[in-house]
DNA sequence: ATAGCTGCAAATGCTTTGCAAGGCC
DNA sequence: GGCCTTGCAAAGCATTTGCAGCTAT
């Protein structure tokens, strides 16, 4: 997602386009698939010179994915990674590096889905290929 | 994994079979496949009037897991899962209740893989099915 | 005997929360 | 001004670790 005017967006998704938040979403943004955690993510911006703190990092890429700004990834290590890219896709997850990479929803196809639980609905399926090796 | 005799196990395996690890390997090895957290299977084992520290859950669980008695699986939620299942399959994933419920390997078929990245070894395939409703 | 375990409690890492002070409309 | 936000520090979880005491071999 490419946007020119941050706190429009905000705005539009009924938020306050405070600095912080402006913040943030100028450096998501840039139309680049991004992947972060709230840790990697408080550093960019503190060497953009910004100041905010964790717990505001926190706050604010959960509320970015309630409206649908970022979406939430668990590799397999300990950290939540918050995703830029919404879209149906799919991730490598290095098992040295604990990096994440992302693959297009189309170069992975699931010709078989086993029968859903009774009373469940499927919201999505997500495919984790571990990789490792220099 | 179904066993008569814990203590044999354990020792084909390079551990001692220490009174903790026997029960832990009782319970678990049945020939019931389960799904287990540390907290979960303390809490079983308190039941059986059994007492032991939840450092050691922790580690007998690791330990399990090295030897490859276990395979770990992490769902969304915070909690580490250990699946009695050591063989390749998958996972629902119920995002309302955290609960995890497997998925044969058969009904599952990918036909299409990705390219891995250059110098990296495909060390497996996790499929997350998310599903929610009542 | 001795190397390997266990238990406890303290430490850790990631994340959330409470609440006073500050900023947007 | 009023209500939403932020910042800090403290609290919360799940998990790990340090170390003295115990135990299987």
């Amino acid at each position: 997602m490419k946007i020119s005017h941050p706190a429009n967006l905000l705005r539009q998704r009924g938020m306050r386009p405070t600095r912080q938040r402006v913040a943030i979403a100028r450096l998501l943004f840039d139309g680049v698939d991004r992947h972060v955690t709230a840790e990697s993510l408080a550093e960019q911006i503190k060497d953009l010179g910004i100041k905010l703190s964790l717990a505001t990092v926190y706050n604010t890429l959960h509320q970015f994915t309630d409206v649908g700004l970022l979406k939430k990834v668990r590799g397999l290590s300990d950290a939540t990674w918050f995703d830029t890219n919404v879209n149906s896709h799919h991730h490598f997850f290095d098992t040295e590096s604990g990096a994440l990479t992302d693959i297009p929803a189309e170069a992975i196809t699931i010709s078989t889905l086993p029968k859903t639980p009774p009373g469940k609905v499927v919201e999505g399926v997500d495919v984790i290929v571990r990789v490792s090796g220099r």
